[in-house]
DNA sequence: TCTTCGATAGTACATATGTCCTATCGGGCT
DNA sequence: AGCCCGATAGGACATATGTACTATCGAAGA
């Protein structure tokens, strides 16, 4: 399985998603490539951490919404683990939100799920290089996302509240607080989401992933 | 490529999906079962039906959400060309309506992706055996959209333009109704969708993919 | 033909919502 | 020490929302 270890000219790559299909696709477009070795492929965060502290990959391709871990998290602890380590996140419908915590916690690349071999390709050998790799239309969101203000912890939870039919009144008894308090979390929340009222406020909020609508 | 064309027991296998990495991994996983055969692959609908017009496969696993044709219109397109053919549904998340309606135009089974092979492979043979494949959350789910009651095309338009921040009175204009009607049609939205009032009916909507949010 | 049902429209009323202010408190940053 | 900001609280007021009714019309189905 492995001959020499270290010095040979092969990309070693990991690869973390919690869906079989994805993992086996990946696999196969990757191994075609004959410089090109996946050296493991994990189906969680934790996973990956145990494979990574056995031996390093170049390039670890991960999805950002896992169950147990946010991929956020387990690309900050990654790089914790093996501080230069590139990280090429993919990732299924584009949540802004994600994407930008993706980029502060230090992923190099994205790649949509959509995206063709050559793509894919393109992109790993683009990472390794230590280049980034960002796909014209996740540019365009990342762009759109900076200098939007973020929602406050509190906002959020009331904006939560908020979605599931809570008034300001319950809202307010559920989070102890003044309703007055509420509906000024509430003002702020459509300010910050540019909505007219707490359902655009809250459709927003759901299309930027900032609240979860089941799984 | 083809040495026998007709009578041999392979079960011939099509795939459709718009996403390569799918592809290719379904084709990973099914091609390693020796009386499988994937005979084509096609990413999209319509590409789907010029396929089966020339060579018909046994299943035909297809994913829902797709561009450019809806998934469940796809499935009694292929059914009205090639009536007994069998069709196993690959849904990414679970969302309620688009399995109930892809179960009336004709789905025998229903895989999310998130499926490991041994259970894909399963599905696709009992499929093949013309039996139902079901999981048991999906069936879950099945069961809990029965006798829910869905919301009619005007209260569907109604709550797109609620979701996106119109007032009845907006609504009621850009939908040449009097506001009075909106309200009737919100208020039935409640009713339908059990919520609380028009945020919580946006949510609930959004969450079982009856209203669109972004791609 | 009779019935059901979706879409339409209306009235009346209690309550919720959103806006515009002011104001206090505590933590963090310079 | 001074400042900013999130979270807290409040008053006042115009509007929107939701509820509970009634009622008409036309299409589809029994």
């Amino acid at each position: 399985m492995n001959g020499s270890a270290e010095s040979d000219a092969r990309i070693n790559i990991l690869i973390v998603d919690d869906h079989p299909v994805v993992r086996q696709g990946l696999r196969a477009m990757l191994s075609s490539e004959p410089d090109f070795s996946v050296m493991g492929m994990a189906m969680s965060a934790r996973e990956a951490f145990g494979i990574v502290r056995g031996q390093v990959p170049d390039v670890v391709l991960m999805d950002l919404r896992m169950p147990e871990m946010e991929g956020t998290e387990a690309i900050a602890e990654l790089r914790r683990i093996t501080p230069n380590i590139r990280i090429l996140v993919l990732t299924n419908y584009g949540s802004d939100e994600y994407i930008v915590r993706a980029t502060q916690a230090g992923a190099m690349g994205y790649l949509l799920k959509n995206t063709p071999q050559e793509e894919i390709v393109k992109a790993v050998r683009m990472v390794y290089r230590n280049e980034r790799y960002v796909p014209k239309d996740i540019a365009q969101r990342l762009f759109e996302a900076i200098g939007r203000e973020e929602l406050s912890p509190r906002e959020l939870e009331v904006l939560a509240l908020v979605a599931r039919g809570y008034t300001n009144k319950d809202a307010a008894q559920k989070l102890f607080i003044s309703d007055k308090t509420v509906r000024n979390h509430v003002t702020s929340c459509l300010l910050k989401l540019q909505a007219k009222d707490r359902t655009e406020a809250v459709t927003r909020a759901i299309e930027r992933g900032l609240i979860r609508v089941q799984d």
